[in-house]
DNA sequence: CTGTTAGCGCCTTCAC
DNA sequence: GTGAAGGCGCTAACAG
């Protein structure tokens, strides 16, 4: 099925077919051509091929989405955005499980370069950043350090605002005694937090929260938790965790020193993955707009594609306050 | 940076630019000649242009990969097998998130059919699997009927013996009042699941389990939990979920009636989804091997392509005994 | 052993 | 308003 076959069916050349399914054909060619050759290609089920068009073209229609992990809720859900948007665009999507979680180093250009025409990166390490500078491709970031000037365009989250509600929510409840369970990452968005949580206990005049890192899954966090509860001095009354895998790891360190959630302490996580429903008591947290970020990052990357600038934008967080945090006990 | 480029720069032609990087030119190319090409290959760090390559070959070395909802754990890890088998064998992997869910069905060829090789579809409901009974392409089936004869060839999970596994550690602790919490999904997966529960406890000859349907979702599952626990007669003493996500949901629904798991109630899911050590008490399930499976239809499809028979395969499946069941109380 | 040639299917001038 | 021609980058035949 060529088009070559199409134009021989409808008894017209292969540019007619070209403009018409192109749709570029005003003013060009006649109604009633433009009519014969639609139903000359339906007729045959034409598809187009797209490695000739690529080859053509100069460009794929295919956008490489760089995420940490991709069996993390979070990151399917901003693809799923992504695609959507890419989609109505007749554009496709590919993913790039970054190494830098796990499995092997693939070059993330090792042939692809040829074969895409942009980059979103999500949330990515600084240094596994450093990768992406070069590839000469247009690059868009996603959950990232907006500081650069000059750098790629950014599409955030108001992550520190997230976070300074969640402090806030604690404060109200009367906390003043929390602990921070912390992701022991080095990306952006992870620093953000820290430092909100930081900033809001201080700005309350209340203690700082002792930090307690632990890696992102719920074995480590239950440990962090375990170790911040059971720490010298006066216990925590709150735990305030970087997301809500580490807030349910901190909800079953709790509970192992016998502790109730939230009747002695209360947890609060980030993120709002389906696990925060999932667990009981259901988790205090604040919902990312996913998808969002996912259909923001690919416009703005087509944007670039068509030399259009791409203004920095930042999602505004909402917090859900649930079972898991409750007043502070004396 | 074209093929022409290298030979311009090594001082041949393209064909033996082609031949070298093609890794085809045993006997046709000196050593001098090729260490001179790969020399000038890498100066200008060269890299095919997949279109044309794909053009040219007629074949686009991309498998698609269909699944019901990528933001299933279970399904993203299934991709993280299929794409690292693809990866050794210089394949890529592109994901099409199945309309089945949500939707109107997008056509799953739209304009991809020139541009893949081949389809790998998973846990597909039988009738979004019709739409892939033509399509024309090679096509691998995961986790799904394999009865059929002459039909595509399988991958499967050994499904039923996972379910007579659960269903035998639950009569072993003294279980006789068992109630089933199934996905209301009409998928083979499922439907197996089913007929084995109903299977082992008729072998057992302990009353037939009553059946609660529950959608794949937290809540759904917790109705059907309650549902199931304050019907009329004496009360289940276990509640055997078809999937982690229903036995999360289960667990909320026992609490909700002050019941505590597993003293009261036994809860058993299936999948092994990180979810299952999320929670508290820790989920009895069965483990699937999920990036096996991928890696194993991607392999078949691999073989399929270079004319090879793809035999049916089966992976054994493991129960994991954790906390959330315990022996029966009278 | 190496080079020349042709053509994959498409889109875009340019000429009619 | 429509057709003819060329070339995107690559690889497989075929010459030399």
């Amino acid at each position: 099925m060529t088009s070559r076959d199409v134009a021989r069916v409808a008894g017209v050349s292969q540019a007619t077919v070209s403009l018409v399914l192109g749709d570029k054909w005003r003013g060009r060619v006649s109604e009633r051509t433009v009519a014969v050759v639609r139903a000359a290609a339906g007729e045959l089920d034409y598809r187009p091929n797209l490695a000739a068009r690529s080859l053509r073209l100069g460009a794929t229609r295919t956008a490489l989405l760089v995420v940490p992990a991709l069996t993390h809720e979070y990151f399917a859900r901003v693809y799923a955005g992504a695609a959507k948007v890419a989609d109505e665009h007749g554009f496709g999507v590919v993913l790039y499980p970054s190494p830098a979680g796990i499995g092997p180093a693939r070059d993330p250009f090792g042939s692809a370069r040829t074969a895409i025409d942009g980059v979103i990166a999500s949330s990515m390490a600084a240094d596994a950043l450093a990768a992406f500078g070069d590839g000469g491709l247009p690059l868009v970031m996603l959950d990232s350090d907006p500081g650069v000037p000059g750098g790629p365009p950014t599409v955030n989250l108001a992550v520190a605002d997230g976070m300074r509600q969640v402090a806030r929510h604690l404060l109200g409840l009367g906390h003043r005694r929390i602990a921070h369970i912390a992701a022991d990452v080095d990306t952006w968005t992870f620093r953000v937090r820290t430092e909100a949580v930081a900033a809001e206990l201080a700005a309350a005049e209340v203690p700082a929260a002792p930090r307690h890192a632990a890696a992102l899954n719920v074995a480590a966090a239950r440990d962090a938790a375990v170790r911040a509860l059971s720490a010298p001095g006066p216990r925590p009354t709150a735990l305030l965790c970087d997301d809500d895998i580490l807030a349910a790891g901190a909800c079953k360190g709790a509970r192992a020193l016998g502790l109730r959630v939230p009747d002695d302490v209360s947890v609060s996580g980030f993120d709002d993955l389906s696990l925060a429903t999932a667990l009981d008591p259901e988790l205090t947290t604040v919902r990312l707009p996913a998808e969002s970020i996912g259909e923001h990052g690919m416009s703005a990357l087509l944007a670039l594609l068509a030399g259009r600038p791409a203004p920095p934008v930042e999602l505004p967080l909402t917090l859900l306050p649930r079972a898991s945090t409750a007043p502070a006990v004396a």
